[in-house]
DNA sequence: GTCCAGGTCATCG
DNA sequence: CGATGACATGGA
């Protein structure tokens, strides 16, 4: 009855490595967004308050099969749209790919990871939030923070024998209890800056859609700036992972400055001009260039 | 114990 | 404006 499934073929776009995109989602993490096993990945997108599961694999030909239980196939359209989106398939990358090719340093990434999409997060509350967690400590704990929030306060879904969470609603972050947040090791710091985030979205109309409405990226940034806690670094961040803004440079990034560095681009990771200068070369194509150099990172 | 991690804010000159 | 310090907490 309800565990039948159907199974959608979506052709590759050129350029596109489905392989590179599950490989960059599979970097030893503790996700809890989504849950991968071999060539496929799985998890939640919600529609009118509904949770929808769905999976993305490898299929033959290069092709990409997206799952659904059949009786939320009305839906169809919402997860390919997702997909669409997360994994930027409708881009044509071909620019980027010759600007590498022409750069001496970093020619070898059109190489090593042919195909790569920048890999997005399409819901802008969760991509403010996961900024907030990731300020400033290592990234291994920001997972396991993540973690403990999106269980206390998330929601989710069973399929398939497993249990797939969404990220918390803005309503559920606005009455989030700081002292359990505090035992679960957040910072007071984090604390407020997230609830100023779920209060942007509930008391002043902040959204992905009025942010799209703005002229442009300037006006983007300043508008997310705007809230206590989202500095230029979240804004930008956010910018690049929900809009895939291409002039997003998440400047200040330590894992950015270090890959520059590992590339012999910039020799003082302080050196902003010269981080500047750099990104001059790649106009159009900065925030792939960002997530190359960050994908460069792990080996 | 030390240093650092996908920063931000308030407060100075 | 740019510089500086406070904040907060786990992991290497």
């Amino acid at each position: 009855m309800s565990n039948q499934i159907v199974r959608l073929s979506i052709p590759p776009p050129p350029l596109f490595d489905l392989d590179q995109c599950l490989y960059f989602l599979d970097r030893g993490y503790d996700e809890c967004l989504y849950q991968l096993e071999h060539n496929a990945v799985s998890r939640v997108i919600k529609v009118d308050d509904q949770l929808i599961p769905f999976t993305i694999r490898t299929g033959d030909k290069g092709n990409i099969l997206v799952e659904l239980p059949l009786h939320l196939n009305n839906h169809q359209e919402a997860i390919l749209n997702y997909t669409n989106e997360w994994l930027d398939l409708k881009r044509n990358i071909d620019g980027f790919y010759r600007l590498l090719s022409d750069h001496k340093e970093l020619q070898t990434l059109t190489k090593q990871f042919r195909g790569l999409r920048l890999i997005g997060i399409p819901d802008l509350f969760e991509a403010l939030c996961w900024s907030i967690i990731g300020q400033q400590i290592n990234l291994a704990f920001a997972y396991k923070l993540k973690r403990r929030l999106v269980e206390s306060y998330g929601t989710s879904f069973d399929w398939q024998g497993k249990t797939l969470w969404h990220f918390p609603s803005p309503e559920a972050l606005v009455s989030l209890d700081e002292d359990h947040l505090k035992g679960q090791q957040f910072s007071r710091g984090k604390i407020k800056y997230l609830r100023n985030v779920a209060l942007a979205f509930t008391e002043n109309g902040l959204s992905r859609s009025i942010l799209e409405v703005l002229p442009d990226f300037e006006s983007r940034q300043t508008e997310l700036m705007k809230i206590k806690g989202i500095g230029e670094w979240s804004a930008n961040y956010a910018l690049m992972k929900t809009l895939h803004q291409p002039e997003a440079i998440p400047f200040g990034d330590t894992g950015l400055t270090q890959a520059l560095f590992n590339h012999g681009i910039i020799q003082d990771r302080k050196d902003r001009p010269a981080i500047e200068a750099f990104f001059k070369k790649v106009q159009g194509w900065e925030a792939y260039t960002v997530f190359y150099l960050w994908r460069s990172l792990s080996g």
